[in-house]
Order: C-alpha cells, then sequence, then structure tokens
DNA sequence: CTCATTTTTGAGCGATCACTCAAATCAAGG
DNA sequence: CCTTGATTTGAGTGATCGCTCAAAAATGAG
C-alpha cells in the first residue's frame, strides 16, 4: 500500500485560511503558501491543483464553519429573534481575541475579485446560504409572534426575507467596521446597538 | 519656458480611479495603468511617483468628491435626519447607472491592504472624515428636535457619534451588499427600508 | 529657423509571480 | 532486508511584476 501523507490536509487548509484571510488572495504568494502549510511547491500543487483551486477550498471551509457557528448561537436561543441578536452582540466580541482578520473572509473576497471571478462566485453562493439561513430565522421569529404583527403583511419591509437582507447588511457593515482601527469597547458598543435597534425594529409596539 | 504636458492630472486621476476601482490595488497592474492614462511607463513615474502614490492620490481624490456628495445631499434637504435618509436611498440607485465598481474604494481598500499599509490608513482617515459628517448631521437633528428625545441622553445608544457609527455601519454594509449581483429593484428596496429603519429608529415615538 | 528645456517614450532591468517535473525520499508489503 | 509506489522536494520554467533611464520628441523663447 502507498504511503501514507505528511500533512493534514484540514490543517493545511487552516493554514491557509489564515494566510489568505489576513493578507487576502492577490497578496497571498505561493512563498507565503510555502511557509504557512510547511510544504514545497509541488506537494502543494499535488494536493490542491492551484492556488485559485486552494483558495476555493479555503473559502468552502470558511463559509462551512461559518453557517456552523450561526446554527451553534441560534441553538442557544429559544427565542429566534433573540438568537439572531446575539449572533450581532457576538461579533461585538471580534477584537476581543487575536486573529487573522477582523473582517469577513467572504466579503473581503467579493470585494477583492469582482463579481466576475470563480471564487468571487463561491463567495457570494456562500453569503447567499447565510442570508437564506438569516430568513430561516426571521421566518421562526414570526411564527413564535416575535414580530410586530401589524406590520408583517406581504408586502411590507417585515417580511422575513427582507429583514434577512437588512440584517445582513448590518453584519457586513460590523464585520467592515470591525476592520478599522477601533478598541474592542467601542466594537462592541457597535454590536449591542445593533442588537437593540433590531429588536427594537421587529418588536416595537403597535 | 517649458512645453505644457499633453496630459491633464485630474483627468488622469480619474482615469486611474476607474481602474482601481474596478479592480482592486493588486490586480491592477501598470500595463493596465498605461492603457487606462494613455501614458508609458516613464511618463507615468514622472508624474506621480510610483504605482503606490499614485493610488494614495486616487484615494484623497475619491474621498474628497465622496464627502462633496454627501455635502450635496445634505444641503437639498432642510431636515438634517431627512438628509441622512437621502443619502441612504440614493445609495440604493449605485445599480441604476454603470460603474467601475458599487463597493465603496475605502471599504475595498481597508480590506484589500490591511490596517498596516500606508495607503489604508488614508481610506481609514478619509472613512472617519465621512464618520465625522454624519455626527455633524445627527446633531443637528437632535438640535432641530428630530431625535427621540427622551434617549438622547449622554449615555444612551441615541447619541450622535453612536448613531453615526450605526449609520456608517449601514452604508459600508450597503454598499457591499451592492456588489452582489442583485438587481437595481432589489437594491433600492434596501436602501429604502434601511432608510425607513433609520427614521423609525431616531423618530419614533416615546 | 536654432536653441534650451521639459516631457514622453519604450526597451529592458532585477525581482518575483504561479507553477512544473525529474529525482530523492519515505512508508508499507513481502 | 529489498522492492514497490505514492509523496515530497527544490531548482528551474516562462511570464509578468513595478520600475529606470538614455534617447527621442515636443514646445516656447529668441
Amino acid at each position: 500500500m502507498p504511503r501514507q501523507t505528511r500533512h493534514d490536509r484540514q490543517h493545511s487548509l487552516d493554514q491557509a485560511l489564515a494566510l489568505f484571510w489576513r493578507k487576502g488572495y492577490h497578496a497571498a504568494s505561493l512563498k507565503d503558501l510555502e511557509g504557512a502549510l510547511d510544504m514545497r511547491p509541488g506537494s502543494i500543487y499535488a494536493s490542491f491543483g492551484s492556488k485559485e483551486r486552494l483558495f476555493g477550498e479555503v473559502l468552502a471551509r470558511y463559509g462551512r464553519q461559518g453557517l456552523v457557528e450561526l446554527e451553534r448561537t441560534l441553538a442557544a436561543n429559544p427565542s429566534p429573534l433573540g438568537g439572531l441578536a446575539d449572533y450581532l452582540r457576538a461579533l461585538g466580541g471580534l477584537r476581543d481575541t487575536p486573529r487573522p482578520c477582523h473582517a469577513c473572509l467572504l466579503v473581503k473576497t467579493l470585494l477583492e475579485l469582482g463579481a466576475q471571478d470563480a471564487n468571487a462566485r463561491l463567495a457570494q453562493e456562500l453569503l447567499d446560504a447565510m442570508e437564506a439561513r438569516f430568513t430561516q430565522a426571521f421566518k421562526a421569529a414570526r411564527e413564535a409572534g416575535e414580530l410586530n404583527e401589524h406590520k408583517a403583511n406581504d408586502h411590507s419591509a417585515q417580511q422575513p426575507a427582507r429583514l434577512a437582507r437588512r440584517y445582513q447588511t448590518m453584519v457586513m457593515g460590523l464585520r467592515a467596521h470591525a476592520e478599522r482601527p477601533i478598541s474592542a469597547a467601542e466594537l462592541h458598543e457597535l454590536a449591542d446597538d445593533l442588537a437593540d435597534d433590531l429588536l427594537s425594529l421587529c418588536a416595537r409596539r403597535h
């Protein structure tokens, strides 16, 4: 039988993720990858095909992890709307712990590579998946009676899909903001304010 | 006296802006710039010093234009809060007319270059200037009695500076969203919803 | 026109880019 | 142990990167 590989694929992907997340796709060179993965070019190409395909795998992994994290946060709160507020508040902690980067890799990729690139399209699909999960949560919130009922008709801005889009706008804006050199406390304040706004807008009295 | 230059500096900067805005800093090569500016390398370097410094001038120009546009929108509405809502709604038109890119160049730059880069720091300063202008507008709104008074004390989320930060979060998120392949109508809907949320949050009854 | 001065040109610089492949290395089977 | 076959290596590929500079072109003064 063939010898077993020296490198763990998942671990390599995590190392590549940290590098791409920090430096962006173009600025991360193969020399950088050699260092991050502790692999020589030949091994990298044997394992992943090309820088572009490696980045695609990294994106998919990142997106999957993000969805899992969202799912965990939502599951921890019996109230769907409360769960969404919790998720926003949790993003306020982005600067509490060291990270490769504070902004969302999917948004970074979408902005850096432009809408034509194959990996940017993958990033878009993953953002769509997040938005779909947000929509599902807002639907659950409506069914739980957590939304302002007199506004929740089919033509109002309180539709779950439209709420989800605004919610994602807040998440994207918050994470872009997190990349600016503001303090951890300021970021928490911003995230908490946004969470309060969400609750205020959805559940305010009529 | 010396011969006059064949190229208009401002026009060259506009061409460079379109290129950098569309492709990003790293992906825009000097070959691309030669085409966009209709100048050969020697002329480009004689005029602008380096790709990095040229990009810095482009950023400064973009930031100045953005501030002017904000000022114009705010001046067109006697109500400060209404002006801020108008500015959000106007961003909903980003997909109505062809553009090099729909996202904000300052955010693109901040995310692509990382917080250490000199030009990323310039982008941050320009974002700060925008946020400062937002704060000024919210202060004017408070003085005009357009904010929910019982919440506008010094420790509340209704402080102009905190409102401005949330407002900028919405703008950044909206413009990042604009880079996704959504229709012009959807983008208008999102922008209008965000504008309504802003009015709802600031001026809702108490 | 000639001259003086400045701008513009573009071939070409060294460095680095993503990537290849023949050879060396290593693990498992016999 | 040796053989087998997949894995790993790293020097080297051509292409492109940002950039330079001596020469050519262009302008205004006299």
